[in-house]
DNA sequence: ATCCAGGTATGCA
DNA sequence: TGCATACCTGGA
């Protein structure tokens, strides 16, 4: 009887136990609220201190232990795909902790304040397709409008893989999609450049392998020239989906705290990328993600 | 109502 | 080079 009925029902995944994540990352429930859901991803929500995200062909859910180590779960049919993906995504390679240590925190104040409120933070590694078109929608974007517009895409055009659940459209699929259709998803003037840079992408398949070989200024240099991105979304692609720690992405908030916290006011946002390179070494991302998760959290009213 | 939000591409000194 | 301006849209 209950066969039955199981049968006929659009069914309801079943989700793996809770497993830990290998590697052990140590989270604090801060530093894994800003590292998922402050501006380096924007496909994950947060319920009841469960947060469930989406990556490629893959949907996961993760949570915090008391002791900071974090566990995840997957749909059955997924589980194989996730943990051979979820290392990758969480840079379970990377030692953040003594990439940390290594910044210039002591002679630093403001950046020792930041990493006290955040330990645990790191920087995902994030398919290089994804992170691009999630920084071109980005422009003058809130972080919940991103979130609502790559949902959108994903819904619209992008592959189901589980009832309800979609992948982001390839670059190929973009490409067919007419620069309306890419409107009506609340992309604005947005939309123009995704649009080219779909079609731009498309004639090139394998770029994205391509581009992540090259060393930074070079991977910069040939982002730079796609249609809509300048040196903030090429920065957030290199340190969010290639895993170039050197970038140094300047925004308004980083901005506004290098200009009150370091003295760097009429800097051009060049300037300033060029003095985060240099003032805060290899790991400046990093740095930038503290700065900038600080700032957010307090600027926000 | 007006302003502004995690920028970029353009046009002109 | 350097600076100002337009560009979509939705929410405060």
């Amino acid at each position: 009887m209950e066969l039955k009925e199981a049968a006929h029902r659009p069914s309801k995944p079943a989700w793996t136990p809770w497993r830990p994540i290998k590697p052990a990352v140590g989270f604090t429930a801060c530093s894994l609220a800003e590292t998922l859901d402050g501006g380096q991803a924007f496909r994950w929500r947060c319920d009841d201190g469960v947060w469930t995200g989406q990556w490629s062909d893959v949907v996961v859910r993760v949570r915090l232990r008391t002791d900071g180590a974090l566990e995840w779960s997957a749909p059955d049919v997924l589980a194989k795909r996730v943990s051979t993906s979820l290392p990758g995504y969480f840079a379970t390679g990377r030692d953040f902790a003594s990439l940390t240590d290594a910044l210039p925190w002591r002679s630093d104040h403001r950046l020792a304040i930041a990493i006290q409120a955040l330990t645990g933070l790191r920087i995902l590694r994030q398919p290089l397709d994804e992170t691009l078109l999630a920084f071109l929608c980005s422009p003058t974007k809130q972080i919940v409008q991103i979130k609502q517009i790559l949902a959108l895409l994903a819904k619209r055009f992008g592959a189901e893989i589980l009832p309800g659940m979609h992948a982001l459209p390839t670059w190929p699929v973009l490409a067919e999609v007419s620069e309306p259709e890419l409107r009506a998803c609340s992309l604005g003037f947005r939309a123009r450049h995704i649009k080219a840079a779909a079609v731009a992408l498309s004639e090139t398949p394998d770029w994205s392998n391509r581009v992540e070989c090259l060393p930074y200024p070079e991977a910069r240099e040939w982002l730079m020239r796609l249609p809509g991105v300048g040196e903030k979304i090429a920065d957030c692609v290199l340190l969010f989906g290639m895993g170039k720690l050197e970038s140094f992405p300047v925004d308004v908030w980083i901005l506004k705290v290098m200009c009150r916290r370091y003295g760097l006011e009429g800097w051009k946002n060049s300037w300033i990328a060029h003095f985060g390179r240099v003032h805060f070494g290899p790991a400046a991302g990093l740095a930038q993600q503290y700065l900038f998760a600080l700032e957010r959290r307090n600027g926000r009213q």
